[in-house]
DNA sequence: CCGAGTCGGTTGGTTTTCCCAACCCATGGC
DNA sequence: GCCATGGGTTGGGAAAACCAACCGACTCGG
């Protein structure tokens, strides 16, 4: 337990390195969202809260270090999505740990599971109309009751 | 992919739960060397790298937090030491986790695994002399060929 | 053709956090 | 007496995070 004497310095350890890489604040919480799918500055910026200014830096960085590619759907006007490289998609396995942890220790009640379809992607659902086949939401439903 | 209209708020989530309770700078390098059996003040200082202040502010709130245990050694002088509660133990996953994704993505060579003993703890090297079994260290060695 | 809305950011100013060196106190050993 | 050890605390400066407002290029509705 009693470290060397004399010249301890920190611990050479990849744990250590990881986290210089993606223990920033928010970091994580954006890779959660791109493992989630979803790939928009604001859908990320609005899911886990994080101010834009240091939501730009991040994905900055992130992109640097080979995590995230940063790719144009649109030329005109120039709108731009995020995806996991492959190494960002090997951090699944941290952030189902964490989930894990936060599930059992910090949450009180069991959060919904992270479900994988068999197409193999990460299962994410969207409402759909029943009769149409289309997707549904705020913008295409209206309340007929009033 | 495209969020409900209107009231979108941070994703409720245990990743987010887990990353406000361990997330901040230190805490899960000060996990790691509890992990690894280190238990004293200096030495996690020593080993982490964390400033001295910052240190007792993360041990305070992970007691806070029952993750760790602060405990006396010693009356006179008052000492302490510090062990993983098990909410802190079961973190080892997640340390895990980061590891193995710090050695493959950010450290260029293969880190030394952590192993455990039979024993069923983990195991940390410690060099004795094979003649009388007593520990060595810098302390009690002395180069003699000069 | 005008005004409002969308998207992916920047900018400036404030607040919070981090960092570092120095200091403190009780004790034990020389 | 004097220094070392262990587990901190303190003050002050540097860095990071936060927030609201703004911007530019476009699209859409009227």
């Amino acid at each position: 337990m009693t470290p060397s004497p004399a010249t301890v310095s920190p611990r050479l350890c990849s744990v250590a390195g990881a986290l210089d890489v993606i223990g920033e604040k928010w970091s994580l919480l954006v890779v959660r969202e791109l493992i989630l799918g979803v790939q928009r500055f604001n859908d990320i910026a609005a899911h886990t809260g994080a101010p834009r200014d240091i939501l730009t830096a991040r994905l900055r960085r992130l992109e640097d270090l080979g995590i995230v590619e940063r790719r144009p759907y649109s030329d005109r006007p120039p709108r731009y999505e995020y995806v996991l490289t492959k190494a960002g998609r090997d951090l699944r396995p941290v952030v189902m740990a964490l989930k894990h942890w936060g599930d059992t220790h910090v949450m009180h009640r069991q959060m919904p599971p992270v479900l994988e379809h068999h197409c193999g992607e990460v299962f994410v659902p969207r409402v759909h109309c029943a009769a149409c086949g289309e997707p549904a939401d705020g913008r295409t439903l209206k309340r007929i009751d009033a």
